[in-house]
DNA sequence: GCGGTTTACTGAACCGGTTTAACGGGCAGT
DNA sequence: ACTGCCCGTTAAACCGGTTCAGTAAACCGC
């Protein structure tokens, strides 16, 4: 019984151990039927005598496939796990992933750069979320040539995507807003996790609007915004990180800067229910005197005071639609064409929204500024 | 240019475009300095002309190790994600992995077994979270001999652990509300993620206090509820996943059995903003009518309304010593010895808790029943 | 012009499995 | 007794890298 554990055992010690062939070690676990059962048994007694199991890695080697997938964020983890949307989405993509059978690997910048971490990773394929055209690696990433499917991301030809209409759902909201007469609005953008606005960027220089999950959302706001003939100047934009407290913070800073905003548009609702706490510390009652409009309806915002309106995307589904369409392609043998999900939004009011308060006492009325 | 790509690239398709070993080609990624540099330069040119990346499996294979570690959970992900602790718990594993260049897999049962999926997965070593004695696998996960943390565990003579005091932490809670004159008790148990109670196990059979997370902190409520004298039987302890929709439905599921509690002790964060959510369903006021206590102090409890009293552990900071005692154990050589670190917890107090409303109207009062 | 050291590179072993093709022995059929 | 087939098992190739020991050529000093 005082076996020397020097090392691991492997095959070849418990083929010689029972006296028999690797390969017949091999179907024991394998291929059972190959084997008299008594054989099958015998190897299988002396395996688990001797501890030994078979070497995951040697395994993925030989059979050309990891049986684990990936899910890319550009955002380092510790961030990326900050943002309460993140738990929705990886939920999403687990339950579809754990019962084909598949690992889960996350997959995060390694020392700055997303390629090599990309490069180490042992996955059959990658669900790559937030990864917008403006990436400095895109192109390494395109060429890597693992099978992808892109969420929040412009759809490229070669690789399948899911995509949520944030323009309309923005849209929905701001409408919304300025149907309760609201004439003062604040956006609090999101900046880094799960996307990446990167304004000057870009071709045309200056304040482009790209094609990230921000940039989306913002053009649906200021498409209602502007017909509506609201002036909406970048001071009336802030960007935090989307956590509760980047929101917060946000919101504050807003107010300290001067702005007296009557409705607050927050692209997430962890900005969101940020805000409505900084509002509190204000002594704002919500929405008598500020209306706040969240993005993403988590489940936490039906649990705030008041609870939160919202417009609804459907996350976890995002994560399901995402892995099922990387696992469908990893089925079928040929380059099977890429897919395109455009998922729905809509808006949910709650109560968090009203009629904007009068403009009482509130600088000038009617002329003039 | 017109390149056939049957299949990806190997070392040796490299080493033979560029008329060198495959020795060479190795050396020109990782030892360049063994080379002439230009034949190195040579060499990676082919390399990226042929679109070649080094097979990470192979890597693995031949290094004995896979720069990646794995954090395993007893529940299915898309449970261990609806429960907001995870998050920041993986956040803390998550920062220290990333600083060492480590990737992060998750394991969790694959097909109904841990073990399989132990198996399976391509780590260097594991934390383990929640993995408490009475676990059907237990003894095979313990034979699996893969470097290992506990964290929220009992722990074991052969791995290191990361504990909190539980049971002090749960403890302060109690008697916080018993000194606000509170008599009347509920207390909300979690329920699957992170802790699993399972009560009717274990040798002694009947109600036994096992020593999982949700034992040690059930031991802490009675250790102050009793000794004053309140009698706190099965029927003021209700059991619910870790989620904001647990809590909400167990209170009220509560109230419906006719309980009428002043005070409620939650054993998470979640559970307990679940519970304020169903108080203000059935119009008590919070702290007025009913104080809540928490546990976990995750962010979002300063962010309701009002702010959640709660017992404060170091999540984050449990995810990074658990990360860092698995690190440190894997560079050392030899088997370094087992380390157990035991961290604080502290009530915090906020608003959601205040002193027992006077029980007029309620029940008798003085003598009798 | 010769021994000794560097330099630049290679051949082969190795990591630990899976799988294919083949092989020997026993048995049935003629 | 010989052919043909099936069964249980095995030898060897393969997956795709890394690395150790070794070698041939160039360089050095004297």
């Amino acid at each position: 019984m005082q076996q020397t554990r020097l090392r691991r055992p492997r095959i070849a010690d418990v083929a010689e151990a029972a006296g028999v062939s690797k390969a017949a070690v091999s179907f024991a676990f394998n291929n059972p039927e190959r084997l008299k059962p008594e054989t099958a048994d015998r190897i299988r007694g002396v395996a688990i005598e001797l501890g030994y199991r078979p070497h995951p890695v040697a395994r993925m080697l030989s059979a050309q496939r990891t049986m684990t997938i990936g899910v890319l964020t550009p955002q380092p983890l510790s961030q990326v796990f900050a943002n309460p949307f993140f738990a929705y989405f990886a939920e999403g993509v687990s339950s579809v992933t754990e019962e084909h059978g598949f690992g889960l690997l996350l997959i995060s910048p390694l020392r700055g750069s997303l390629t090599r971490a990309l490069d180490r990773a042992t996955v059959d394929g990658v669900v790559a979320l937030g990864l917008d055209e403006n990436h400095p690696e895109i192109e390494a990433i395109r060429r890597a040539s693992v099978p992808m499917v892109l969420v929040d991301a412009p759809g490229w030809v070669e690789h399948s995507s899911v995509q949520v209409d944030d323009e309309a759902g923005a849209r929905a909201a701001a409408e919304h807003v300025v149907g309760l007469g609201h004439r003062d609005v604040l956006i609090i953008a999101v900046e880094g996790p799960v996307a990446n606005p990167s304004p000057d960027e870009g071709p045309n220089g200056g304040r482009e609007i790209g094609e990230s999950v921000t940039a989306r959302r913002l053009r649906g706001y200021l498409s209602a915004l502007e017909p509506a003939g609201l002036e909406v100047g970048p001071g009336s934009i802030v960007v935090a990180p989307a956590t509760f407290e980047g929101g917060e913070a946000a919101f504050l800073r807003a107010w300290e800067d001067g702005l007296r905003p009557t409705a607050v548009l927050a692209m997430s609702d962890a900005l969101a229910i940020g805000a409505l706490q900084a509002s509190r510390h204000l002594r704002l009652r919500v929405p008598r005197d500020l209306s706040i409009v969240g993005f993403d309806d988590l489940p936490i915002g039906r649990f705030s005071d008041p609870p939160l309106t919202t417009v609804h995307q459907p996350v976890r589904r995002k994560g399901e639609e995402a892995a099922r369409l990387l696992l469908d392609g990893l089925g079928a043998k040929a380059g099977s064409p890429a897919q395109h999900r455009m998922l729905k939004t809509r808006l949910v009011v709650r109560r968090s929204t009203a009629a904007a308060p009068a403009r009482i006492g509130r600088e000038e009325v009617g002329v003039g500024e």
